[in-house]
DNA sequence: ACCTGAACACCGTTCAAGT
DNA sequence: ACCTGAACACCGTTCAAGT
C-alpha cells in the first residue's frame, strides 16, 4: 500500500513470479481451453495470462499446433497413466476406452486436438495401450494392427463427434440437452420417404446415453475381433 | 486486340458472366478446396475467383461454416447417389463405406468438414444409408442405433485421420508416402520398454494399404453385429 | 539466454453506399 | 434484390531491440 505513492507510473500488468517454461505455458493453455473452449486459446490471451508478450511464448514452443498437441498429450498421459494390473484384456480395453471418453467429455478440445495430430504422441499413447491388450487377447500377429486400428479409429471418431457437438453447442449458446433436442427435432422433420431410418431413431437421440452407446460400439468391435468370421 | 486502344482504363477484374448463386459459390469453393486444401478457401480468394467482393457472398451463404458444410454435402450426395439394388446388406454397407473412403481420399477436406458438422445434412445422408442396410440385415429394432452409429463413428474416425494426414503432409510439403515414412521412422525409434506394440507395427505402417485396412475394420464391426456375443 | 511489444500479413464479417 | 469494397476486430508469427 505504501508503495502507491512512491511511483509515478504503476505498472499495470503484474510482473510474473516464476520464469516462463514450456510446462507453465501448457498448463495455462489447458486452463484457458477448459474455461473458454477452442476459440479461447490465442497467443494474446495466453500471454496476458502469463504476464508476458506473445513473442516470448515462441522461445518455448514451436507454434500453435505444437502447443495444442502438447496440451492434449498432457491430458491423455494423465488419463492413461494408471496401470491396469489383473484385468482381463477386454476389460482393460473397455476401461481405457471409457477413460478416454470421460476425458474428452471433460475437455472437449482434446477430441479435436487428437484428430488433428495423426501419428503424434497423444495418439501413439492410445494405440500402445490398445495394442498391448490386443496382443494379450491372443490375436495373431498379422491381425493385430487391424484390430488395434479399428478400435483406435472408432475412439477417434467418437472423440471428434463429441468435440464437435460441444463446440457447436457452445457456438450456439445451447447446453448439451438443448443441442440434442434441436438435432432430434430436425431429424424427425425429415422427408419420411428419403430418411425413414434417421426419422425412426430421432426419438432415441433425445434420450440416449452417449457413454453407454460408446461402450456398445467398443463391445461390437471386441466381439468382431473374437468372432471366427473375422479371421 | 483492337479493343486495347479504345479504352483509357481497362477494368482489371473481368465482370462475371452469370449472376452469383449459392450453387456457383459452392462449386467454386469445391474447386478451391480441391486445388489448395483447407487453407486455400478464404472469402478473399473465393470472391476474387467469382469476380465479386467478399461481402457479396454473404447474400447467398450464412457464414464460412455453412459454406464448408454445403460443399461437403455436395460431395457426399454425389458419392451416395447410386442406388444399391440387388446387393446383400453387408455388400451394400461395404460399397457405401468404400465409396466414402475414396471420396475422402480424393477430397481430404471432406473428412474434416464431416467431423465438424455433427447431426447435419452430410452426416445424416451417411447415417441413413447405413441404417437402411442395418435394418435389412435383420438387426432387431433396439440394436439398430448402436450398430449404425458404431459404423458411422468408425467411418468418421478414419475420415478425420485421412484428412489430418493429408493436411499434415501438405503443410510439411511431403507426399503421402514420405509422410508415412517419417511417422514410421519416428515410431521405430520409440522406447522399446514403453512402446513395444507401436514399435512392432512401425514397419507395417510404411507398406500398409489404407483402403484394405479400412475395409478390414468395417468387416470387423459387421461380424461383431452378426455375432451372438453382441446380442 | 530469455523476454518485450510493435509490426506484418493475414483472417471472417459487417455495413453504408451504390445499382 | 443484389452487389461493392472499405473498414472493423481480430488472428498467428516475426524480429529488432532490450536485459
Amino acid at each position: 500500500m505504501s508503495r502507491w505513492g512512491m511511483v509515478k507510473k504503476t505498472r499495470s500488468s503484474q510482473r510474473r513470479e516464476e520464469a516462463l517454461s514450456r510446462d507453465r505455458i501448457i498448463e495455462a493453455s489447458i486452463a484457458l481451453l477448459d474455461h473458454s473452449g477452442e476459440s479461447g486459446l490465442t497467443f494474446r490471451t495466453l500471454s496476458e495470462r502469463l504476464a508476458t508478450g506473445p513473442g516470448a511464448l515462441y522461445w518455448h514452443i514451436v507454434n500453435k499446433s505444437d502447443l495444442t498437441t502438447a496440451a492434449c498429450d498432457a491430458i491423455v498421459a494423465r488419463t492413461l497413466e494408471a496401470p491396469q494390473v489383473g484385468a482381463t484384456p477386454k476389460a482393460a480395453i473397455r476401461t481405457l476406452a471409457l477413460g478416454m471418453f470421460d476425458a474428452i467429455d471433460a475437455h472437449p478440445w482434446v477430441g479435436s486436438a487428437l484428430t488433428r495430430a495423426p501419428g503424434q504422441a497423444p495418439m501413439v499413447r492410445i494405440l500402445e495401450g490398445i495394442g498391448q491388450q490386443v496382443r494379450a487377447l491372443g490375436v495373431p500377429g498379422d491381425a493385430q494392427w487391424a484390430a488395434a486400428s479399428a478400435l483406435l479409429n472408432y475412439i477417434l471418431g467418437v472423440s471428434g463427434q463429441n468435440a464437435a457437438n460441444a463446440q457447436f453447442a457452445r457456438a450456439h449458446d445451447l447446453d448439451r440437452s438443448n443441442f440434442l433436442e434441436s438435432v432430434s427435432t430436425a431429424w424427425s422433420q425429415l422427408d419420411p420417404d428419403e430418411y425413414p431410418f434417421t426419422r425412426s431413431v430421432a426419438g432415441q437421440l433425445r434420450a440416449h446415453d452417449d457413454r453407454a452407446d460408446f461402450l456398445a460400439g467398443i463391445d461390437l468391435i471386441l466381439s468382431g475381433i473374437g468372432s471366427p468370421l473375422a479371421q
